[in-house]
DNA sequence: TCCTACGATGGACGAAGTCCAAGTCAAGAA
DNA sequence: TTCTTGACTTGGACTTCGTCCATCGTAGGA
């Protein structure tokens, strides 16, 4: 993680124990909390830290592309570090754990030009959903 | 749309003046209302109809599998009434307009049984992005 | 060390959605 | 047809998630 510190001086950001804290807690894989949960953790080490500042944070970090923002259940976003990477979510139907996966092949090849309706499609977005180990 | 109020009084649905409105409203092709704008558009036809109502009708459509519920954008989320025949999104970046797409082949079969960490998985909603023609 | 523009703060605000007590009415019973 | 009743609707308060903004603080260059 301190690789993603680096990128984002390199990039001009003024580091600030804030956004050093937030960088932080979103370390590891399979990582995707709520702003709300970032918020939370940010606070064990730097108990001033405001709501904004984290939102505004995560603002940058996804606007940078090194988090993306996910919305699996239309409730809170989540924000998930492993943005490098290319992946889709596999979501627990019954308790929202989730994990990330690597489908095989391009999922754009199967929207035939027939379906694409004139649009110029860039990417695919796939949430699978099922039941995990601990709820099937 | 009327088999679908026949549908719904098969099932014991009370009808009232409420439900059939809204039910009226989401008749069509490639709709993808939120519930705001389920509402007003209730309002014009039945200027009493609470916005508390057409939370609770879209809420019970979804539960009757009669309305899918997708949230493509993290912001309010959209109701689809094509729900009996299964598909997936074409949402434009730009403006937000969305298609209903039907994908070739089975999206599950992309994910190999390595990558499904022991989960049942079940369905795969995905979430195609790109320009519309308007945008291109 | 000093400056200053960029970042942080916190409280107000807004959008989307839920909850609930009280009133209304669809549809089966008589 | 009228009656009855439990399901449905209402509207306003409330919650959650997120944004905005005026003011204060500070990272990092001069």
């Amino acid at each position: 993680m301190s690789d993603l510190l680096e990128r984002l001086r390199a990039r001009g950001w003024r580091m600030t124990s804030q956004r050093r804290v937030v960088a932080e807690v979103l370390a590891g894989d399979h990582v995707h909390l709520t702003a709300d949960e970032v918020h939370a953790r940010a606070v064990e080490r730097l108990p001033e830290i405001a709501r904004a500042t984290v939102y505004n944070t995560l603002g940058e970090l996804v606007a940078l592309g090194e988090v993306v923002e996910l919305s699996t259940d239309g409730r809170a976003k989540r924000y998930d570090p492993n943005a490098r990477r290319p992946h889709q979510h596999l979501v627990c139907s019954n308790c929202g754990l989730i994990r990330d996966v690597h489908p095989t092949g391009d999922l754009l090849d199967v929207l035939p030009p027939a379906q694409r309706f004139g649009f110029t499609v860039s990417k695919a977005d796939v949430t699978y959903r099922g039941l995990c180990p601990g709820c099937a």
